[in-house]
DNA sequence: AATGAATGAGCGTTCATTCAT
DNA sequence: TATGAATGAACGCTCATTCAT
């Protein structure tokens, strides 16, 4: 079967492992350029000559950070959405709200890193991701479009604004969000769906 | 006549100007770790050197910058409400909503920076700005809380979440939005109204 | 053996100490601030930026350079003063002067770097080697003290007095000897004891 | 008469004779090129740029503080020993040890400068003001040599390490003394004179 | 007679990167 | 698999110097 096919990680996927993840959580504190490959590798319990290893350069690690990040917040948001089956497009956003936030403030910091680095990257790092970046965009237009016709969303509003507008507040989360307990995201999930269709009024 | 009375602006004052323009739109762009004296120096006309004759130090710059920028949006914000009057709370917090957003996107890219920059600075750096972004949040507290009590909005969230869902909401827009006119930002303000007030729903 | 046992110096540590006398030479020729990292690490045969993989900072070279200095006149006038067993306190006198010139003149440039550069220092960088400076005065001091008590030495004059007298007299050979042969510092030695105890007149 | 003629110091003259005393105690506490302009200038209470105005280059002052310094003690030693008339040479000797210790303690940081820095210049700084250093030090010679014809000082000694030894213990002074009053620095001459002579055994 | 503004070379230092071991 | 030693380009910053006013 196909579990016994994925053997236990060797020594060196696990530094490489551990590289990354130092690294994902530094860049999402200070940035890209305020981190150096001695933090991370400080974090990492290893040598900074060693990062060359396994890492052909400092934007090779970035690149896979923000790769795995995009692709994690992605595959979430699909499978939540999937696992809601038939359910109203209503809920299905609900849930994609949910698992975007999940993504983003739990599990590890791959999405939260690339979340807050990714605006301020020179031309020639972001230039790589824009693809995946589109697509996760359309994903959600498809999912509001979708919504729409349903009936279920406002119409007077063009969809990428208001696209922009509900992951903007949900991953504008990320610069003020500690984390403190799954119940914590759960919550800020429950009441970021009311404001998102209900918004703030009585 | 009064307007008389304010002298021009000396040579100096416009080159300590010209850099701390110079250095906000780096800053906003690439970050503050990011970008060098050098770049700033070549932005402004001048030499890197000639930076000190005006700044004590790269962190000196990033000082003004932040505290001008959060200066300027809170006041705009504060003028729009005021010019409000005794109109209902829901339209006061909707000019408070346009002027962050004029603040954070037209004028000049203190704001901007401000905005984008904060969050990965090194704590000593963002030290001396947090008891003047505590009186803003404060201020957008104050107008939630009054419009509450009023009954113009929900009761069922808390204040502070509240606030950090529309604040970020609006602050991710300098993530995205590229000026073009006067019309953009005021139509995009406009949308944000509705959709922070009655929500995405139909 | 014990000979044995001393391992040979690593190639990290024949670097460190190549950087340290590299660094006293010219302190001692040039001063401290007159001397650059780039003129340290030129005669050192390494780039400036790798003195840093051995040292914090310029101080911290100047630190290390100071100390050993002071630390070595010192050792070789006691090991001096201890060898000469029972004999006068003029004898010990004498030996503690030729100890401490040939410790000025010839091994490293460490003992003159620092006799000649200290004074010019700034506060903070002299401050760590007060303690043993003085330590070094009370030891002279004692010297001079027990040959009094032994009705050696005139008892017109204060010790302190005294010893700056024969210690600067000392010390400024250092401004203009330049070592040929070690049979010179020898006679200069005894030159000099003659003249301190003796004095110039027929 | 002559008096007359000498007019009395303009602006001008005042204003370069502060800078080159600012500059003299400045070079003697922390050495030439320690001693930065805008040190030198906000101790004589203008502005860098007007240094400029009186000199032609830093260098330009260390040259003239350099002269004056040595022109001074020269001066001095030679009017005391002068003044002595057909004393005996021990006597013109101790006239001279007192009037060189005086220029170096009290009157201005010229001299007091020179003798502190002028050992860690490069060369083509000293150049310009080694004949009059050389002839300072045949003056000494001099005296010291018809001292010894007369049968005054030892003849064991060569005449050089002698002038050295002495002089060398006067200018070693510079390194520790504070001033105080005129008596202070006439005591020490005495005790200076004293020790000098008979030497400090009793 | 003096200054305010600016320069540019060079300083101490950092850091991504290399490479022999 | 990993490191210790070293590099060199570039960084923030300083400073003697210039020059129009």
């Amino acid at each position: 079967m196909a579990k016994q096919e994925a053997s236990l990680p060797t020594k060196a996927e696990k530094s490489r492992n551990l590289i990354l993840h130092s690294a994902a959580k530094l860049f999402r504190e200070q940035g890209f350029s305020a981190t150096t490959l001695r933090q991370i590798a400080a974090a990492a319990r290893i040598e900074a000559g060693s990062i060359y290893y396994y890492f052909d350069s400092k934007e090779a690690i970035l690149d896979e950070i923000l790769d795995r990040g995009l692709r994690h917040v992605f595959e979430s948001v699909k499978a939540a959405v999937k696992g809601a089956g038939q359910a109203t497009y209503r809920r299905r956003i609900e849930l994609a709200i949910e698992a975007h936030l999940v993504a983003l403030l739990e599990s590890s910091d791959f999405t939260s890193a690339n979340i807050r680095i990714y605006g301020q990257l020179q031309e020639h790092l972001k230039k790589p991701h824009r693809p995946l970046r589109r697509a996760y965009a359309r994903y959600w237009d498809k999912l509001f479009l979708d919504a729409r016709k349903a009936g279920e969303i406002r119409a007077d509003i063009e969809i990428e604004p208001l696209r922009i507008f509900v992951i903007g507040a949900l991953n504008w989360t990320v610069e003020w969000f500690r984390l403190d307990s799954k119940d914590d995201v759960l919550k800020l999930a429950r009441r970021t769906q009311l404001m998102v269709f209900d918004g703030i009024k009585k």
